[in-house]
DNA sequence: GCGGATCAC
DNA sequence: TATGGTGATCCGC
């Protein structure tokens, strides 16, 4: 009799399969360590404890009290009293209360925020006329220019970035930090590591740059929340070494798209996903900020939403006029924004916190 | 295109 | 008493 002839090629085929694999990482990481630019100088920019700082500033008597700003059902910053009894941004306000009883908690005021950060924009477009402003409280500038055209020799970036802090700290008596890198995403990285009112600039030399990188847990990296840190945690990966350690496995388990950002991350190249992409189609774009919402840039918006968490409401008629009313305030803010739309979606809450979407499209513009 | 998830702020 | 709102992206159908 003759032996089942299956065993060996098998074996030759998952070789064939591995060696494929090996290959196709291996030249990824080559491309991107080539395409890898270490001359450029980014700055993230982050005013410290925006919202509270304001409101310290227009009311001194709350500077030496435990204080946040936002409701009793959430909490979106907290000055450095509150913080040390453990009081955080987005927390229920009832649960800070109960961490801090004397906590006082102010009403957000969105329009005096806004204004501030006009005052800060314009200071950050002296230096980086494309700047992109990331949210009311943070900005990207791209410093490269700046550094080679307008600065004397034997100033630095950190001189240069020292000088921005002050001027913001002059015009609107608050306090900002930042970080220095040569990419967005670890610049954003750096602007943490000496808040408040500090800056870290990790230089554009590789070697420094790979021991900032190795040891940076993949939880710090934009991009990277709770949920993907509990599941590369149980593949044993805690830092940004440990990542690139397992990239062959994270090659097998995850789209491409999901691979490429974890390799980008792993050599501490920059995401192409998030900042990368914002700083090149950057542009000082007009803002609407309409009802109590932030500001965003309406340039290129993908879509516009309304919704309100409430208690239980369980018949068809209240359900529909709470419905009806969304509508309205939508309608206004798509009007006043002067868009139209293709899909309408509709979110529902449940009292259990489950959530559901049923969307429709249509072929005209609504 | 749809529905669920994740993420940032 | 009680856990937000807006916008974006990705995955698997």
């Amino acid at each position: 009799r003759s032996a089942p002839q299956t065993a060996a090629p098998a074996t030759a085929i998952l070789r064939q399969k591995f060696r494929h694999i090996y290959a196709t990482v291996d030249r990824q990481v080559n491309l991107m360590e080539a395409a890898r630019n270490l001359d450029r100088v980014i700055v993230h920019l982050d005013m410290d404890m925006f919202f509270a700082a304001v409101e310290q500033r227009d009311d001194p008597s709350l500077a030496d009290k435990p204080m946040a700003v936002g409701s009793q059902s959430m909490l979106s910053t907290a000055n450095y009293v509150a913080r040390k009894f453990g009081v955080r941004s987005a927390m229920p306000g009832y649960i800070g209360l109960k961490l801090c009883p004397e906590l006082v908690i102010v009403r957000p005021n969105f329009e005096k925020y806004a204004q501030v950060s006009t005052q800060v924009r314009e200071i950050l477009a002296q230096y980086d006329p494309h700047f992109t402003a990331a949210s009311l409280d943070e900005a990207y500038l791209d410093l490269t220019r700046h550094m080679r055209q307008v600065v004397p020799d034997g100033v630095s970036s950190a001189d240069v970035v020292r000088e921005i802090r002050g001027k913001i700290q002059a015009a609107t008596q608050l306090t900002a930090s930042a970080g220095i890198a040569p990419n967005g995403m670890l610049a954003k990285i750096c602007s943490d590591l000496n808040k408040p009112n500090g800056q870290y600039h990790l230089p554009g030399d590789l070697e420094q740059l790979k021991s900032f990188v190795a040891k940076l847990p993949v939880r710090k990296v934009s991009g990277i929340g709770k949920v993907t840190e509990r599941m590369l945690n149980g593949l044993g990966i805690v830092t940004c070494e440990d990542m690139f350690a397992h990239r062959y496995d994270l090659f097998q388990l995850f789209s491409p798209i999901s691979f490429d950002f974890f390799l980008r991350v792993s050599l501490g190249a920059g995401s192409s996903r998030y900042e990368e992409a914002v700083k090149a189609d950057a542009v000082a774009t007009p803002t609407a900020a309409f009802g109590f919402g932030f500001a965003v840039p309406d340039n290129d918006r993908k879509s516009i939403s309304v919704e309100r968490t409430f208690r239980e409401i369980n018949t068809p008629t209240a359900l529909l006029a709470k419905c009806e009313e969304l509508c309205h305030k939508l309608a206004a803010d798509v009007n006043s924004c002067k868009l139209r739309g293709r899909t309408v979606t509709v979110k529902l809450k449940m009292v259990d916190f489950r959530m559901f979407t049923r969307a429709a499209s249509s072929q005209r513009y609504i």
